[in-house]
DNA sequence: CTGTTAGCGCGTTCAG
DNA sequence: CTGAACGCGCTAACAG
């Protein structure tokens, strides 16, 4: 309830000295006697002072912090880009605060308007898959804070952005199938509102075509993430009169969801049915049969999010770059298939 | 570089009013009139005017803010415990900033400065496996800012913490393999430094004794849970000349690391050696063979933590409770043993 | 080398 | 109902 902080008011009384001197010394500007610097640097350790960042940042109007908001923490994949990102941030002395929106635009609204209300330096978002209006990250852009994507971005905004190739990924991805045999290959899809979802299905029926495979739209299942799904529509396509033999999915935890359901009907994986995921999750390699799935470049995403960000941040306004960095990804084949 | 913010002054000049009769229809205070306070509230919102929290915080010495410190990311458990942490803060109108040591004491300190430096109402820490001198946590006692500990705390603190029954869980897990006829179980143990280590050990080595079964020192290995060196003590275990037919982790990453090795060795899990590990993460109940595990409730030791630190900052720092909650492990039974 | 002053954006007195 | 004045902890500009 009671804090009970050290301030260079409380050092400089105990010295009988002026605040401004104490200050001097606190930020290392040289113009003071050697004697009472020491003095009150000792002081300071021994009081433990602390630096009030909120006092500085009220002035500097520069919180050196930065806000990532990612949609779940629940796959790998955005705890790692988090952490890359941090590493990056940390080293040019920025903090961090993150935020998940939970997949809902409402958190992810709240989750802005913090940021703006903590004077963050600038914020990195990947957005939920509900977001459809981005009234409340342009907001960002008017106030002059700068703002970058990576993963799920926002088209309408020109901002920095860091993906990967997913028309690519996909593309590899349903071509590699095809080259092994595989004919009836199915896609559980994104939710159509992400541009992700679309780029990967875009590369999945391009594999397609150019193999001279017809699309099967019965084949092409879009869902909105929600993993209990998984099993419905699994089950749907394996119960179809010409069922799939293989499945592209659109990330690994569908994947490996996918994996349980077929591994519970009692069909062989690879034999019966492939998969692929995307993203190459932690435990993609360590399931039963491990995933062969399409991996993205996780810690040069975050990392590269982190210095765009940085980057603009140490810009003016006026010269804002908006790049947008498309990185590679790589087929990693494994059991699955 | 520069920030465009919308401040009161900004509406009051725009709408000819003092600074303290916008100031009011912002907070809520009633004596304003209807029509100056719908004006005032419309402009606010047509300039998205968000409130500068650190000019509020910095007046009110309260940031609504709390931290959490972990030591890693990699695996599922802290940022497991993490979410449930937030939800409990969000819900009490706490936002949490969350910072990894990396299992680095240096970064360990270096973050609580930050934490301090930042006016954090209370913080929610597990210490690293190398962190011997608490003086960095103390500070926050002495500062009058609430510390709460979980999974591994710092014994002599008097402090609220939240822990599970490391010693049952492990005696539960080696009674378990004794019960299905394991004779030589090793124990590839956390590094003694951490309290949660050595009650981990005192479970095995309890429930051997209890089914008289003698320690054999040789089988057990304390190590500081860097998973490139599990190879090396797996190895060695199986290459002794009496090897063990089971194996106790002190955590699950440590027993999926363990089984990788055995596998790649040719051997059978559990036919020619059991495994159990300690934790239940996201990565075990999907691997190959599924991992048998004692697990913790996650959710709930980040709700427990997070509500405890709320509590204590709403008390008067004589008024503060050390209480130390033991939340209950479950032996969850799958292929591995 | 040192002290004084002003002000960052806001809420909260205290006077009208 | 409204305005003026003060202060949170700190840095910067200006005087010595």
């Amino acid at each position: 309830m009671k804090k009970h902080q050290v301030t260079i008011i409380d050092i400089a009384r105990a010295l009988n000295l002026s605040k401004s001197t104490v200050s001097r010394v606190l930020t290392g500007h040289a113009n003071v006697s050697l004697k009472t610097r020491e003095a009150v640097l000792e002081l300071a350790k021994k009081l433990d002072y602390q630096k009030n960042m909120l006092a500085i940042s009220l002035i500097s109007k520069k919180t050196n912090t930065i806000g990532i908001i990612v949609p779940e923490f629940s796959s790998s994949y955005f705890p790692q880009v988090i952490i890359a990102a941090q590493e990056v941030a940390t080293q040019a002395g920025y903090n961090t605060v993150v935020s998940q929106s939970n997949e809902t635009y409402e958190t992810e609204v709240a989750n802005t308007k913090v940021m703006l209300a903590n004077q963050v330096d600038g914020i990195i978002v990947s957005i939920t898959r509900e977001t459809k209006n981005y009234d409340h990250l342009k907001i960002f852009e008017r106030k002059g804070i700068p703002i970058v994507f990576f993963n799920r971005v926002c088209d309408e905004m020109k901002v920095p952005k860091v993906i990967v190739d997913d028309f690519e990924g996909a593309y590899n991805a349903v071509d590699y199938l095809i080259k092994n045999g595989r004919k009836r290959i199915a896609h559980l899809a994104g939710p159509v509102s992400l541009r992700i979802s679309e780029r990967r299905l875009d590369g999945y029926k391009s594999a397609l075509k150019k193999n001279n495979i017809e699309i099967d739209e019965e084949l092409i299942i879009s869902y909105d993430l929600g993993l209990s799904k998984v099993k419905i529509y699994v089950n749907h396509l394996l119960n179809m009169e010409n069922p799939p033999d293989a499945i592209f999915a659109v990330n690994d935890p569908t994947a490996i969801e996918a994996i349980q359901v077929i591994k519970k009907r009692g069909l062989k994986i690879p034999e019966d049915i492939a998969i692929i995921g995307f993203s190459n999750d932690y435990a993609s390699a360590l399931m039963a049969p491990s995933l062969t799935t399409v991996a993205q470049p996780i810690a040069e995403i975050g990392m590269t999010a982190a210095q765009l960000l940085i980057d603009q941040i140490n810009r003016d306004v006026s010269d804002w770059k908006a790049v947008t960095k498309v990185l590679k990804t790589e087929l990693i084949i494994r059991e699955s298939t």
